[in-house]
DNA sequence: GTGAAAGCGCTAACAG
DNA sequence: CTGTTAGCGCTTTCAC
């Protein structure tokens, strides 16, 4: 099929090698009945150019990858992933980049992988999930002077560049959200420990709390892991400690928390408000009406990539940092409306 | 960092080119003391060999690549896409290979993205998610001799490799369950129009009842499009058909559908039973309790790269097929348990 | 068991 | 504007 080579199609076009590949690539300096003659031939034959041969020739190989260190073991169970995974895509699709996808499941695949990761010939750069405190992964990759942009802030920002939403406003808007509701004993269920999302909402939460004459209580505070059933467990765990409203990390886990309050014979938001974080479409469901903190996060993963092209052509320093907006989305669930 | 060269090892080692190449390649014939020596030097200049320049010289490039079609819209909406790349990616570690994603999006997409499929230069094997009938991109696919592996059997299945499961047995098994309970106006929430799963389910679900000496009622059967939402309106529209049951092909449409019930005022599974089919981990949650058919998802993307492999290493010819097993998992919702 | 040499298919100066 | 000429860094015969 397609074993042709640039030489073969100069030879049919009558022209040499290099005239073809200007061609190809766009390049000026090329008569234009010589291009329309090449283009022809290009087009009769179906030549592609061989990206390997490519790739070794220019230094470039337009690939980038999306990197899932092991601490992110939500990928499969949170739909937040797949949401940033298709912003990502589709900004690659674009930007004509090829996307290289590294689900890091165990150690064992962290080391097969890394050297994967590290070498310029395979990737021109790499967005790489924030995880938790010591992933090694996520350091190594910073140490490696390769491209990369981390998706949510890492936890020693050492000159690396990322993408994020300022976590500790979003929280500290939807708590006191929450108190301008007249809500007193308010929760949180946080994310993933030792992650800086789940830190930052805690503080924001925290700040909202302190700010309004209140003292910390950690019978108000419940650990969970960004999924649903951790959600579930969290709220559980919260109940004896009498909330009046929870603010939960996740929007999985906002609901997981609905899901415990209403079956120990509770009403949200009647008993206990509730609020959650990212809004995704589940967020929007009538069984739901979850408010919560909107993210865009498809953005996240689209702009993300936009950065690291940025690095790629203009070079990795200074670092580029970018904080998205967030947005406080209204529904049921706070008890917001029944005040009206 | 990583500017090394096979030559740069060799002089450090003392040896030529070639032998450095068969050690990093764990060739025979090197004697072991040298290799030793070798290993040495690569491991203390951290040697890694560059991979455009490999894949050129051997042809080989060590990469598949996943490619989920326009038509396959939900992938960021049902969780079964997640679990699927999961299994696939943790196959590709095991084997050593890199996984390219590609999300198509327009028609745009498909055309800027089909060369880089189809040339063997950068990948060595697809798969591809079946899709709707007139998806073009994997008819062109199938026409391009790569080594390729459809998910879900195709519509032409012309001599392409699939794997599958056997969708009309685990949909005749659903709805002989459903009947065995003694429903007798089973509805169905098929998927989305004109792909090969939607159809063998309905044909399955179809094959039952006929079985039992019921007619076809087509008021009894709405089409969905495999979103939660998509099987809410669906059920809407069944329930004027007054069913005492509902079967539907998928466990997102069927959350979707028992809300609707509920809504609607009835009770599952006492007014209207409820099965659904893929057993995600939502399916189990406490509200859902959801009779459903588990399928495999996370072995159907593990098995679709040995597949693949196979594929690679032995040539695409004859095809080969695969149909993995489903199973009923039977919880609340289809009322089995208050017969008892 | 090891080295020399010839590519793999392309890009990118450098001449002309 | 176009062709010639070196590579890019590796694999792989083929001698020795």
């Amino acid at each position: 099929m397609s074993n042709l080579t640039l030489e073969d199609v100069a030879k049919q076009a009558g022209v040499s090698r290099s005239t073809v590949s200007r061609v190809i690539n766009n390049h000026p300096n090329v008569r234009e009945d010589v291009r329309k003659r090449v283009l022809q031939v290009v087009e009769n034959t179906g030549f592609h150019p061989n990206a390997a041969a490519r790739t070794l020739a220019s230094q470039r190989s337009w690939m980038i990858g999306l990197v899932l260190p092991r601490s992110v073991n939500s990928f499969f169970l949170d739909p937040y992933f797949p949401h940033f995974t298709q912003g990502i895509a589709q900004a690659c699709n674009q930007h004509n980049y090829t996307l290289g996808l590294f689900l890091i499941g165990t150690k064992d695949d962290e080391e097969k992988i890394f050297p994967r990761l590290s070498r310029k010939s395979l990737l021109e750069g790499i967005i790489v999930q924030s995880g938790q405190f010591g992933d090694q992964l996520t350091d190594r990759l910073m140490d490696s002077n390769m491209p990369l942009v981390i998706a949510g802030r890492p936890f020693h920002s050492n000159n690396a560049s990322y993408i994020d939403v300022d976590n500790v406003s979003a929280a500290y808007n939807a708590t006191s959200h929450l108190l301008r509701l007249g809500r007193s004993r308010i929760g949180t269920i946080t994310g993933l420990a030792n992650s800086p999302v789940s830190i930052d909402r805690k503080e924001g939460y925290l700040k909202a709390l302190l700010g309004r004459g209140f003292t910390q209580d950690e019978t108000l505070v419940a650990a969970g892991d960004f999924t649903e059933i951790g959600g579930y467990y969290a709220m559980q765990q919260l109940l004896p400690a009498k909330p009046d409203a929870v603010f939960a990390a996740s929007d999985l886990m906002a609901i997981g928390a609905m899901r415990a309050i209403r079956n120990s014979g509770l009403r949200v938001p009647d008993d206990i408000a509730v609020v959650g974080f990212d809004d995704l479409p589940i967020a929007k469901l009538p069984d739901h009406q979850l408010t919560t903190v909107r993210q865009p996060v498809y953005q996240f993963g689209f702009q993300a990539v936009e950065i690291l092209m940025d690095l790629i052509e203009n070079g990795i320093k200074p670092a580029r940092r970018i904080i998205l907006d967030t947005e406080l989305i209204v529904r049921n669930s706070c008890g917001a409306s029944q005040r009206k």
